[in-house]
DNA sequence: CAAATATCTCGACGTTTCGTCGGAAAACTG
DNA sequence: CAGTTTTCCGACGAAACGTCGAGATATTTG
């Protein structure tokens, strides 16, 4: 369902610059296994029991998360929510804040399982930043309660020293930048500049427009809207490089 | 001195453009006033002696907010480092939330008063825009402390409800979104982009810049490198609306 | 300048929430 | 079905928030 949308309304950039060159796969694949695998990372229960109520846990966790805020959620509010006792969701996380972490990092990992099987069609490096940033925007659309918590507690706290949610985390970040030096390398992109900094644009954009979104409802199309923006910029970066190999 | 900074290394895409046009000075001037004299809401306090512990609250607070983030921060710990008790600080504030909403507002309206005397000298809505962005970064490297309150926890709280706050977070945004405005009337920036996805352009790359700075203090310089992606987008701006009008 | 009033400061206390512990109940295993 | 592991829960202690009334300090007024 993912995928459908994103994959309807992109791709004019890409068609626009021509073919363009493909992605080397080996490199590709790989950093997307370990991301993918990273972030979904396996849970020791056994009993099946045991995952049914892990499942409710997160489910309540993030409801309660993005109705609240982290700070302001109680934990016994969560355990309600899930039908469980207080002292019984202390034996799945040993405190607030590892819940709060491990929710948000589960459903990324969604995330970037659906962007590997939708990016497999489009060889071009244009098309997958232009796909991966749209589909970011609209997963956010999609899993509002899972974005909040993502883009505005999360991703902004300097407080995450568990090196697991870091990284996924950077993750979000990595797919641009490798995207990036690939087009510079390529020529798509200008190859002058520093890849940080186009990553660094593209990656802004895209997230101050999500961001927008979430604190007032606007643009109202958050899916179209962060297209646009992808797209429009792009072009203006596609633009550049083609200046700069004239000059 | 922060003023200093940002005059020194600015104003190179406002020359590659030309003259460019001025900025009409009567919105511009109250829009500016309105701002000030909103964020820097004055203290009703009327013996010296609380004038002088509300500073040294203000001072505390940034201090160990920023050391350990709204939700760890103990009030005790923060009435400690004023040196006073913990129930005259709430003499002062109603509680902790409106001592953290209070503090990174007042700072804000010393940026946007530095702004303002620093952009009566330049009169183009393209130096503007470039001054502007490279200030608040400036502002943000001058004022670390600051920053990771305002842009890691106040900016993305969905929980400001007190107006105040709201506003002058949001009067942020809104001074460029003024400029790109006054830019689309004169034809500098294309007219027929949508303003709020030109300002959110601005404003996402220059955050992003910032937040990653505040995160990993990487770019190391980030007043150089807050330059340099303000004048790539302007100049990448410029271009695109100089094609549109050929066109 | 002294009394009256307004304002500020503090220690002690009640309340809420986090997180722990030992034992009971349920689920596996041979 | 008996023993072992795993999961669940009610009761409890610790920590932090926020309140209150009395006492200390500053300002005003006659």
């Amino acid at each position: 369902m993912i995928t459908g949308v994103a994959l309807e309304i992109s791709g004019t950039v890409g068609d626009a610059v021509g073919a363009g060159s493909e992605v080397a796969s080996g490199r590709w694949d790989s950093m997307l296994d370990q991301i993918v695998t990273r972030a979904r990372r396996g849970t020791d229960r056994k009993q099946d029991r045991s995952k049914r109520t892990e499942q409710q846990i997160l489910n309540a966790a993030l409801r309660i998360f993005a109705r609240d805020g982290i700070s302001r959620s109680r934990i016994a509010d969560i355990a309600a929510e899930a039908g469980i006792s207080t002292s019984t969701l202390y034996e799945y996380y040993r405190s607030k804040e590892d819940l709060a972490y491990e929710v948000p990092s589960y459903h990324l990992a969604t995330f970037f399982e659906g962007y590997r099987t939708a990016a497999a069609d489009r060889p071009g490096v244009i098309e997958r930043l232009q796909l991966y940033l749209t589909m970011s925007a609209d997963f956010a659309r999609e899993h509002a309660d899972w974005a909040r918590l993502f883009y505005l507690e999360i991703w902004p706290s300097v407080f995450i020293t568990t090196t697991d949610v870091r990284h996924s985390v950077d993750d979000f970040a990595r797919v641009v930048l490798f995207l990036v030096r690939e087009g510079m390398a390529s020529g798509e992109l200008s190859p002058t500049s520093d890849p940080h900094q186009t990553a660094g644009m593209l990656v802004g954009s895209v997230n101050q427009t999500i961001i927008t979104w979430l604190l007032y409802r606007r643009p109202r199309n958050l899916t179209r809207a962060s297209h646009e923006v992808a797209e429009r910029l792009l072009r203006m970066l596609v633009d550049e490089a083609k200046r700069d190999r004239a000059a």
